[in-house]
DNA sequence: CATGAATGAGAGTTCATTCAT
DNA sequence: AATGAATGAACTCTCATTCAT
């Protein structure tokens, strides 16, 4: 019985996952995740007080500054050597391992950082940008010269690239494709990062 | 009175403006602009049919066009040598004048390319993006050939980019600044396109 | 300045009688009567308290007893002698007259009798039946034999046949025609209630 | 609990004809609809899409040209021979066919032929009255001359004839009496469709 | 007197949540 | 445990009525 029931609890949570990744919180109706799975509306609250219940059990906190860290390793936004200083078979490695866990949390990474309304972590976008910038400051020049970019210009440059650095991952996770492209795409992407349209495009 | 009519108008349709910017347009209840400027519920429908006629009034279906067309010449994302063939002067004059219209429409802008749920402009930022790679495929080159991205992959990434390069012009917008610091931020974002950080940082 | 008052007076209860006859107490909007005459709404609460005024002031419950009176006689919807008995001439003096009341109240008449939904004037109809049937009693056979009805089903039956014997003068009523076209339908009407369809079509 | 299910859903549709009918489709609220059976208006919209959904499954489309073949064959309104010809066990027989029909939608009947604003009903008497008048063309005789009545003239009659005997048969279908009172009734009326007030009372 | 913008009560509809079965 | 019918709060929209101008 314990285990069945632990079964339905764990198909709950796969539909919700899904419907709260297609719809977002507000929209996401406790009928769409009952008939994702063929069971009646009431039977989720069975197993669950209520939506907001559902949905943190779902996406719950404590996975926040996880995937935050894992983000921040996975980008090295602006360390330029990361990817010069060790050979490719270690890079590769690497890269695999955060991309396993990117994808594994991928439904959960962009409720929490982007289709977050209605929820507690609408901020989380935010703070994690803020952690990037911090966590590599050290390597940051103080300012753009050529550009003529003040402090506070240059941070919101950053935090604005920053912001992208993380869509563009986010977007990578949304589309559907073999493991092999999205880690040549994530790669690609990398470049682009350090080096522009001309570093991938010579 | 009439007066009075045109500046009530104006006040709601402010109000709605911003709503709709800050929540989309399902989330944007009418009792939201209401009491955003103190009027009552009803006295918005002396001045607009309904909900989805004040949207269409403070964001029209006109605008599209406009607005695609804009982004696509403010970005030149692949035209690497846009910046280095004209001289300063040109340069500034431009990119002062795109980025006047930009401002202009900020909110609209995000709200069409953006927070369009519920609206005839779910489509609009794909349509944008495959403008813009339509627009620009000559100069783009077959394949990326360091990474061995095949003609799919390339064009996923081709789309991530160019969704990327949009989320980026619309973040700039969302911010509050003065225009000489979007200038000087809008210029080193496309030095960033062009070069990367490696670009932004030497 | 009086006279205009009484003139702006007129117009709103001439108004307000057209749409009340038109669309029916409940269905007719404040809105609607000033449109009609094109004044501002507000102005017809100069003059009438509210809506219930203004409509009791157009179709005045005095009215009701005179009209039933009207119908009443314009009828004789028992009385096989009445236009055997009188010559011509005098027959016509006495249909020309009705008609001229019946026309000048014809859409009172049809407010009172028909469109009274939300009005006190919702029993009116039935009274009148009463009346017609009371006031007709003593020229009545106490059954039909023929088709053996009992006095209840006597009773329905006279009322069924009042009720459609005034439906069939407001149908008149409603129609736009000629005055003269007018009488000559009436009369074909007295014929038709007198001796049937083969009475018209012999 | 499908049991149940069937058995609220009947309520609603039972209380739905009856304030329908009582009310028309614009002045029957939902609530009244709840409150007659002691529901929550809410749980009315378990059972159907919306008011328009209610109305159209209580008064479907279809019943409409079958209703007005049934009364343009109940009626015979100008044929004065079709109780004549036949002996008095087959016309008693037909009558009571088509009493059985005419019962059984009897509120149906007079929604749509009466009380139909607001629905796609609203020409449907006029649609019967085409149809009575355009069956029956061949019996009639192009004028009646004693009144010297025009062709246009003729229609009207003919038209405000028509309508009167609709609204008698309406009429009678209102009245709650036994099935015996109201065949004997709806011969009688027949008899003063054909021969008027005299033929029923000699 | 006249205006028409403003209000507020009430209608139809949706959906998270409850609860009898 | 499971069902899904039932509830009620909240939203969009309408219109008689009020009131500042």
């Amino acid at each position: 019985m314990q285990a069945k029931k632990d079964e339905v609890k764990k198909q709950i949570e796969a539909a919700a996952l899904q419907v709260f990744f297609r719809k977002g919180y507000p929209d996401a109706k406790m009928s769409d995740i009952a008939d994702e799975i063929g069971i009646s509306v009431g039977n989720i609250y069975t197993y669950f007080k209520n939506k907001k219940e559902l949905f943190y059990a779902v996406v719950p906190p404590s996975l926040v500054d996880y995937l935050k860290n894992v983000l921040v390793e996975s980008i090295h936004f602006d360390n330029q050597t990361s990817f010069d200083d060790v050979n490719d078979t270690d890079r590769s490695a690497i890269v695999q391992e955060q991309m396993k866990l990117l994808n594994e949390y991928s439904m959960q990474m962009v409720i929490i950082f982007e289709r977050n309304k209605g929820t507690v972590y609408s901020t989380a976008k935010n703070e994690l940008i803020e952690l990037m910038i911090e966590t590599k400051k050290p390597y940051l020049k103080p300012s753009y010269k050529r550009y003529d970019i003040g402090t506070e210009e240059n941070m919101i440059l950053l935090n604005i690239i920053a912001n992208s650095i993380i869509d563009t991952i986010l977007d990578l996770l949304k589309r559907d494709m073999s493991p092999d492209s999205r880690i040549r795409i994530f790669e690609a992407l990398s470049l682009y990062r350090l080096h522009g349209l001309r570093g991938l495009n010579e």
